[in-house]
Parts: structure tokens; C-alpha cells; sequence
DNA sequence: AAGATTGATTCCACGATGCGAAATACCGCA
DNA sequence: TGCGGTATTTCGCATCGTGGAATCAATCTT
């Protein structure tokens, strides 16, 4: 082994290669032979087949009868409590959104083809917001909606909007589906959504991803009275909230 | 090292020991320290630490501020595809269901407070249920639901029931809490449950867990009208449902 | 149906790699 | 500022993982 430079200190060989195969299994479309893992990893053959008959053993990759590996169910239990775990962390960082905006801060991740809200700190103002936790609400019409859209293959975002439209809620609700993919390549572009209105008359709210873009995990967002809560108000919560939601998607 | 025995072959010592420290993170209920670990695991501190180390560069766990280790994003990201495999790989299953049964098999996981219904092969039959992909429905009216209930521990069910309620769907539904729970006792201890036009009028419906008890992370599910699907009809039926159910639990 | 081809699995000897014990650095607390 | 408890780093050694080649199985070809 002569590539001593190339990995980070530290790291440990062998857990480093099989989570490169879980990966590559996530990322392909269907299951994945020995061969075909080896090819796109770079690694010999026989090093594919043992690794993956140790994820296989403990249920994080699933054989079929074609001997074609794909990811196995022991990845759902841990994601499920992951979840649990990014909705507790998740809460101080909540808490300190309302504190600098004085308006309430919400967690969200897309489900199926809806949002839902998984963690909210609400405002001290006695005018607060709608949206209580576990309350679902359609994609395209919510700043934590476009944000998760945004980071979606543009296919997946198309097919999901054919299925589910964009029904107007308000006024001011995008319900132009060539418009709206439009809004998600500058909400890709620069980092942060914002619903002005789009879903709830009165409320405006923006949102930032978490996590990097391209794995993208959840969005986090501040949302107010349109009145109260202007542009001129998000102009420098965007930045900390970005800052935020970085450091909650890889911690 | 003199364990040489208690490995199976081929296993691979530092991925294994790596997935050993992920499942007990998910175990936990909060942040585990390194020395916490190595308690828990039976593993050097080092050694924990080295791997966590791995574990935490590629966003499988995050670290607070008091060097306390949690799960990290990651998995999440590797649960939408594995819950994508699951579906794929489900399909026939449900096909082969139909075939046996000729009634309409079903794929349904929990989500949140609501079972979802994520996989179906509808009956030959003209006369064929409800229930399409995607549908949210109560988890305490329908067999699915109490499948993956019952897996849950109990503190939890209470927690989302007290939530949700139990409204009734229909004149057969269970209503009253403890009488739920017992129910729940009954379903994890023989391994399969029924909704007896519990969910809607007319409908009855047995499922199984997907996954071993503890693990389960689906339901499998046959439904069909309770004149034509009776309770004759299933004996034979249930048996080959858990067989499945593990199967697909543990590819 | 037999051979050919592709791909999965097993084997094995080498040496890089991961191991653990102990030393060191760090942090919270008084 | 010093103390107790953790986390982290170090380091020499043995182990464990590695890759390539050989075997085995299944699928195509003609």
C-alpha cells in the first residue's frame, strides 16, 4: 500500500472502504454486483466481497437471488434513531434563533412528498405562528419545502410536484411549476429560501438547508408576521442561520 | 487477542466493532462519552476512540461540545435509499401474496404518529380495497399499525396515543387505551395481528412485522372484504406472511 | 448440449494496518 | 491554580486485512 498521504490520520482502512460501498449502494439506482462495486470503488474483488459479507451478516446490505447487493434494513433503525438525535441537538440551536429573531424557529424534513415539521422553539410574542410539530404541509408553497426540493435531483422534484401540484394556498402561492423549478435553482444557487406569504397569509419565513449540499437532511427556518418580521429583518439572520444549519448536518 | 472463535468467519474485526458502536448509539437515549463506550462495547478506549474518529469524518456520528458522541446525519441519507430497496425489493413479495391469498397485499411503515402505506399489490378481484400508496392512516384501527406498535416499547406507544388518540373509525374499533395495550401484548407475543373492520366497515386485514422483534421496521399486510376474507381464510395465510416478513426483514 | 465467458467466492502468504497499554493533553471544577 | 477524571495521542508488536490468483458457479453462445 503506497497512497500513505491520501487518507486523513486516523482513519481506519477497512471501516473507511465499507462505507464507501454503503454509499455507493445509496447512490446507485438498483441493486450492485461484486464486480460492478469493485470497478466503481476501486478496490480488488475479494476486498468487496468480504466487506460487504460484514455489512450482510449485520443487515446493512441486502444479497438477492442474483447475488446483487443493495442496502439492507439495519440502516433504517439507525436513521431512525438518528432522527430522534438530530431533533434533540437540534433544539439549543432552535432556541438560539428565537432568541435573536424574536420570532419562532422550526426543524423540518421532507417525507414522502410532504414537509414535516419535527421541532419547533416558538416566540415569545404572544402573536405566534401556526405549525405545530408533526404538522404536514405541502412543499412548494413553505421556505423548509423549497429548500428540501432544492437539493433533490431535479427528476425526483418534477415527478413529486406531478403528483401532489401546486395547489394555491394564498395569493401569492407559485403554482407554475416551470416558475417555481425557477425559484429552486436561486434557492440552490444562493443558499436560503424564503415563502413570502406563500402558505399562510400574513406569515413570512425563510429557510436553510442542513447538512451540505447534495445531502441535504432537513431544513431549518424562522418564520413571523409579515409585518413584523420584513426583509430587512432576515437580511442578517440568513448568515447565522446558515452557519447553523452547516454545523447541525455534520457535527 | 485469544477470541478467535466467537467471530464468524470472514468478518471483518474493525468494521464489525465500528457497527457495534453505531448500534449502541442508536441504543442509547442521549450522547455516550468515548469511556462510556468502551464500557458498553467491552472495547479498548483507544481503539473507541480511533474509530469514532472514522465514523464521525464521514458524518456517521457528531460530537458536542463535551466530546459526547451521538449519531450524525449520515445514516439518514443512506435510509432513503435503503427505504427505496425496501419497496423495490418488497414487490414480488406482495405479488406472491396475492397469488396465494387473491386478496390486495400491502407495505406500511411508521412515520412519525401515522403508519404510511409505501407498497401495494391490488387484488385480481373487481371488488378491491381503499388504501392506496401513500395514504397516512391511524396506527391503532388498523393490523398494520398494531404490528409496528407493538415492536415499539411501550412508554413510547403511551406517549403516541396520548397524542393521537384513539378515535374510533368504525363500530369495532378500539377505543379505550388499556385495551389497546392488551391487544399489543397479544400481537407481539403470537406475531401477527388482525383489524377486524376495526379501520372501515367490512374490511378485514392481517400483518405481520417486517424485521426481527425489536427491529421491526415494516408491516406486511393482506386485507380483503370480511365476507370473502375470513378468519379460515388467513389460518394458512399467516404462516407463510411471518416467513416472508422475515425475509425481507433480513435479506 | 458442450464450450466459452463472465462474475462470485475462496485461499493464502505477506506486510501494512489496526491494536491496546500506557503516556500525555485537556477540561471542568473547586 | 491545582486536582480528578476524560479524552486523545503515541508506539512497538502481532494481528488482521489485503490483493492477486485459483476455484467454482452461473449464464450466454453457437
Amino acid at each position: 500500500m503506497v497512497e500513505s498521504m491520501s487518507r486523513p490520520a486516523g482513519a481506519v482502512q477497512s471501516l473507511d472502504r465499507a462505507l464507501d460501498l454503503l454509499e455507493e449502494l445509496a447512490r446507485a439506482e438498483g441493486p450492485r454486483g461484486v464486480g460492478e462495486l469493485s470497478e466503481l470503488t476501486g478496490l480488488a474483488q475479494g476486498t468487496v466481497h468480504r466487506l460487504l459479507q460484514g455489512l450482510h451478516v449485520r443487515g446493512y446490505v441486502r444479497r438477492d437471488a442474483a447475488r446483487k447487493y443493495s442496502l439492507g434494513t439495519a440502516s433504517l433503525r439507525l436513521a431512525d434513531a438518528a432522527h430522534r438525535s438530530l431533533v434533540r441537538t437540534a433544539r439549543p440551536y432552535l432556541a438560539e434563533l428565537v432568541r435573536l429573531s424574536g420570532e419562532t424557529a422550526n426543524l423540518a424534513v421532507l417525507e414522502g412528498d410532504d414537509v414535516v415539521y419535527v421541532g419547533q422553539v416558538p416566540s415569545p410574542h404572544t402573536l405566534r405562528m401556526f405549525a405545530e410539530v408533526g404538522r404536514h404541509v405541502p412543499p412548494h408553497s413553505t421556505a423548509v419545502g423549497k429548500v428540501l426540493l432544492a437539493d433533490q435531483p431535479v427528476d425526483r422534484t418534477t415527478a413529486l410536484l406531478r403528483r401532489t401540484g401546486l395547489p394555491p394556498r394564498t395569493p401569492t402561492t407559485i403554482t407554475d411549476l416551470a416558475a417555481f423549478l425557477t425559484e429552486l435553482a436561486q434557492v440552490r444557487e444562493r443558499g436560503w429560501a424564503v415563502d413570502e406569504q406563500e402558505q399562510e397569509t400574513g406569515v413570512r419565513c425563510v429557510a436553510v438547508p442542513v447538512g451540505p449540499p447534495g445531502s441535504v437532511v432537513a431544513a431549518l427556518s424562522v418564520s413571523g408576521p409579515a409585518d413584523r418580521f420584513a426583509e430587512e429583518a432576515t437580511d442578517g439572520l440568513i448568515a447565522t442561520m446558515q452557519r447553523i444549519g452547516q454545523e447541525l448536518g455534520a457535527g
